[in-house]
RNA sequence: GCGCCCGUAGCUCAGUUGGAUAGAGCAUCAGGCUUCGAACCUGAGGGUCGGGAGUUCGAAUCUCUCCGGGCGCGCCA
C-alpha cells in the first residue's frame, strides 16, 4: 500500500520535470510515511517541502501541482495540501481490505520481505568464554543476537547464527586449574584456592566429575604442588601465582593428564552453555571453536596474507601489525615475543575466516565493553583485503538486575552472581525475552525480577499475550453458539470496517510489515516490542469498544477476519521475539 | 587525557534518512464489568527534550561547545 502510494507520487512528480520542477529529484526525495495523526488522512509526504527551494516555489503551490497531477486510484479517496506544504493521502473505505486477505491468506509469513535479496549474513553472538555459566548480560546479548537474526531472516536475508568458543587461551588453563585444584581439595589435599582462579560453585562439580572419571590417578600431595611457587595474592603477584600453579599442573599430571582435565572442564562448561541457550529457546547453526581455527592452521593462514600484503613488521622481538593504516588507533601485536599469538591474531583470522566462508556481511553482537576492539578487527579485514564496512557490531549495554526498588549486586569475581539459567528459572522464559528485548540495545537495562515475575497489570508482556489469547476466546465462543466463521465473507465485506476503533486497528495492522522492514535495518529489536504493544492496545480498544458475535452475519465476519489478523500479526511477532503466543492464560 | 555510548514527564523509556500540537507504560486522580476474558478500557493532570550557540522554511533529531553519567584505551582473553 505504501510503496504503490510511493509509485503514484513518482509519478506525479515526474509529471512536473520540465515545467515546474528544474529536474527530477534524487532517489530517496519521493517518500511516503504514515500520518502520525488521523487528521491528516493515512499517509502524508513531505516532498513538496524537500523540494520547493530547488524549484523556487511556495512549498503549498508546489504541492497543489503535485497533487494534480496524481493518478487517481479508486482506494485514494483524496489527497491534499494541508500545513506548511505536506500532501496527506486519505485512503478509500475498504481500502484496506487486500491488505487483510493477504495477513489471512499468508498467515506466518505476512510481513516477511525480500529487501535482503538472499543476501549472506553472519550473525554471531554470545561467545561466551567458556569458563563458566551464562549470566544475565549474556542473555541480553542472546535475546538480541537470535531476534535480530529472525528479523534479517524475515527480511529476506540468508542468515546463519554462530557462536565462537574461546577454548584455546590461558583463561581454559585457569578453568583446568580451578579444576584441579577443587578435585585435589575434595581428596583431602590443602591446597589453597588461587585469588586468581574460578572460584564460582559451578566449578566443584566439575571437579566431582573429574574424580568419577580419573579416581585418584592426577591426585599429588600438596607439598609437591605447591613447593617452590611463588607467593599468591595479596602478598605476591597473582598472575605469576597462577602461571607457575599451570605449569606445576602440567609438571605433575603431565601435559596429557592436563589436557584432560581441561577437555572435561570445556566440554561440562560448554555443555551447560549450550543447554541454558537452548532452553532459552535460542539456537546457532555453527559453533565454532578457536582451538580447531588455530590447529586448521587458519591463525598461519591469516598472518600470510598480512605477511603478503606488507602489513607485518618485527620489532623488539614481536611481530606487528600496522592497524593504524587502516584506522585504528595503535599497531597490534599479532605473535608475541615468546613466540605466542595474541588473541587479537586468532580473532582477525576467525573473521577472515567467516569471509572466507562467504558471507558478505558479518555482524558482531558484542557486549559494550568490547567497543575497543571492533575498530582492530575492521582494521585487520581491510588489510587483508576485505571492505571494512562489511563488520558491523552492535554493542549492548549492560544489565542491573533489581528486585524491585533494590538493586543485586553482580561482582564478576564473587562467587554468588545471578546467571541466565536462575533468572530465567525465576522469571520464566517468555517475561525472560521481553524484558530483555523491550528497551534498545544502547541503552543500560534496569530488570526488575519482581516486575517481571508479577502477574499484575504493571507488567507489560502478559498486555500482548492477553490480546492473543483473547482472540482465540472469541473464536471458542463463536463456536460455543454454533457458529462458524465465513472468510470469503469476511474478506468480501471488509468494507463495513468503517468505525473510528475498526480503521485505528487496520492502520495499526497493515505497519507490521513496515516495522520489520525497519527494524531489521536499524538492527532494532525493541522498536517490534513497541509495534505489537501499539497493535495490542488498539485491539484492546476495539474489543471494549463493540461486540464481534453480532447478528449481523456480514458485519460479523468482516470483524472476525480482522481480529484474526490482529492475532495473526501478533503471533508472527511474538515468534520473532522468542516470546509464545497462547491461546489462554 | 583520548575514543565510543548516553542524558526526553515524578519513575522506566519510545521517538535520530530533520517535519504538523514531543509520545507510551508505571505512579497519581476521576470513571467503566446482567454483554465475546476487567491480565482490559475511557478521561485528567504532569515537559527549559541536560545548558548554550549554530545550520534552515522547520531541530529531541545535524554541527560546535560546556555540564553530567556509563564503558573502553595490555606483547590479557
Amino acid at each position: 500500500m505504501k510503496q504503490e502510494l510511493e509509485q503514484l507520487l513518482l509519478a506525479a512528480v515526474g509529471r512536473l520535470v520540465g515545467e515546474t520542477l528544474p529536474q527530477m529529484p534524487p532517489a530517496g526525495t519521493v517518500v511516503i510515511e504514515r500520518a502520525r495523526d488521523t487528521r491528516h488522512g493515512d499517509f502524508a509526504s513531505n516532498v513538496a517541502l524537500r523540494l520547493a527551494k530547488g524549484a523556487r516555489r511556495n512549498p503549498r503551490e508546489l504541492a497543489a501541482a503535485i497533487v494534480a497531477a496524481l493518478p487517481p486510484q479508486d482506494w485514494v479517496a483524496r489527497a491534499e495540501v494541508a500545513g506548511a506544504g505536506f500532501i496527506n493521502f486519505h485512503l478509500a473505505p475498504g481500502a484496506w481490505g487486500r491488505e487483510l486477505a493477504q495477513v489471512l491468506t499468508l498467515g506466518k509469513t505476512y510481513g516477511t520481505s525480500r529487501l535482503g535479496g538472499g543476501e549472506r549474513v553472519l550473525v554471531e553472538f554470545v561467545s561466551a568464554n567458556p569458563t563458566g555459566p551464562l549470566h544475565v548480560g549474556h542473555g541480553r546479548q542472546a535475546a538480541y543476537g537470535a531476534t535480530l537474526a529472525n528479523l534479517l531472516a524475515a527480511a529476506g536475508y540468508a542468515v546463519e547464527r554462530e557462536y565462537y568458543v574461546n577454548d584455546a587461551g590461558r583463561q581454559m588453563d585457569i578453568l583446568a586449574v580451578s579444576t584441579w585444584v577443587r578435585y585435589l581439595q575434595a581428596a583431602g589435599e590443602s591446597v589453597p584456592f588461587p585469588e586468581n582462579g574460578y572460584r564460582g560453585d559451578y566449578v566443584l562439580p566439575l571437579a566431582q566429575a573429574l574424580r568419577d572419571e580419573a579416581g585418584s590417578t592426577l591426585r599429588h600431595p600438596a607439598a609437591a604442588v605447591l613447593a617452590g611457587l611463588p607467593a599468591d595474592a595479596p602478598a605476591g603477584d597473582k598472575e605469576a601465582y597462577i602461571d607457575g600453579l599451570i605449569a606445576r599442573a602440567r609438571g605433575l599430571i603431565g601435559a596429557e593428564g592436563f589436557r584432560r582435565v581441561l577437555d572435561l572442564s570445556l566440554a561440562r562448561m560448554l555443555h551447560d552453555i549450550r543447554d541454558d541457550l537452548a532452553g532459552f529457546g535460542v539456537r546457532f547453526d555453527h559453533w565454532v571453536s578457536e582451538r580447531t581455527l588455530a590447529e586448521e592452521g587458519a591463525i598461519d593462514h591469516a598472518l600470510q596474507v598480512l605477511e603478503s600484503q606488507g602489513r607485518l613488521r618485527r620489532q623488539d622481538g614481536a611481530l606487528w601489525f600496522a592497524a593504524t593504516e587502516f584506522g585504528d588507533e595503535k599497531d597490534r601485536v599479532v605473535v608475541r615475543e615468546n613466540g605466542q599469538k595474541t588473541y587479537f591474531a586468532s580473532d582477525i583470522a576467525y573473521h577472515l575466516s567467516k569471509r572466507e566462508r562467504g558471507f558478505s556481511r558479518l555482524i558482531d553482537v558484542l557486549g559494550a565493553d568490547h567497543h575497543g576492539y571492533v575498530a582492530r578487527v575492521r582494521a585487520g579485514l581491510m588489510a587483508m583485503g576485505q571492505p571494512g564496512d562489511c563488520l558491523e557490531a552492535p554493542l549492548i549495554q549492560f544489565v542491573s538486575l533489581f528486585r524491585g526498588a533494590e538493586k543485586i549486586p553482580m561482582g564478576k569475581r564473587e562467587a554468588q552472581f545471578v546467571t541466565l539459567r536462575q533468572l530465567r528459572e525465576e522469571v520464566g522464559n517468555d517475561a525472560c525475552r521481553f524484558f530483555y528485548l523491550m528497551r534498545s540495545h544502547d541503552q543500560p537495562l534496569d530488570f526488575d525480577l519482581e516486575l517481571a515475575k508479577s502477574r499484575s497489570n504493571e507488567n507489560p508482556v502478559y498486555y500482548i499475550q492477553y490480546a492473543h489469547a483473547r482472540v482465540a476466546s472469541v473464536m471458542k465462543q463463536l463456536g460455543a453458539r454454533g457458529l462458524a466463521f465465513d472468510r470469503a465473507a469476511g474478506l468480501g465485506n471488509t468494507a463495513l470496517l468503517t468505525s473510528e476503533h475498526e480503521q485505528a486497528v487496520l492502520a495499526s495492522l497493515t505497519r507490521y510489515p513496515e516495522i520489520l522492514e525497519q527494524a531489521a535495518v536499524a538492527r532494532a529489536p525493541h522498536a517490534l516490542v513497541h509495534y505489537l504493544r501499539e497493535l495490542a492496545n488498539a485491539f484492546h480498544t476495539y474489543y471494549n469498544a463493540a461486540q464481534f458475535l453480532v447478528e449481523d452475519a456480514p458485519l460479523r465476519n468482516a470483524r472476525l477476519a480482522l481480529v484474526l489478523a490482529v492475532q495473526q500479526v501478533l503471533r508472527n511477532g511474538l515468534t520473532l521475539l522468542g516470546v509464545s503466543a497462547p491461546e489462554s492464560m
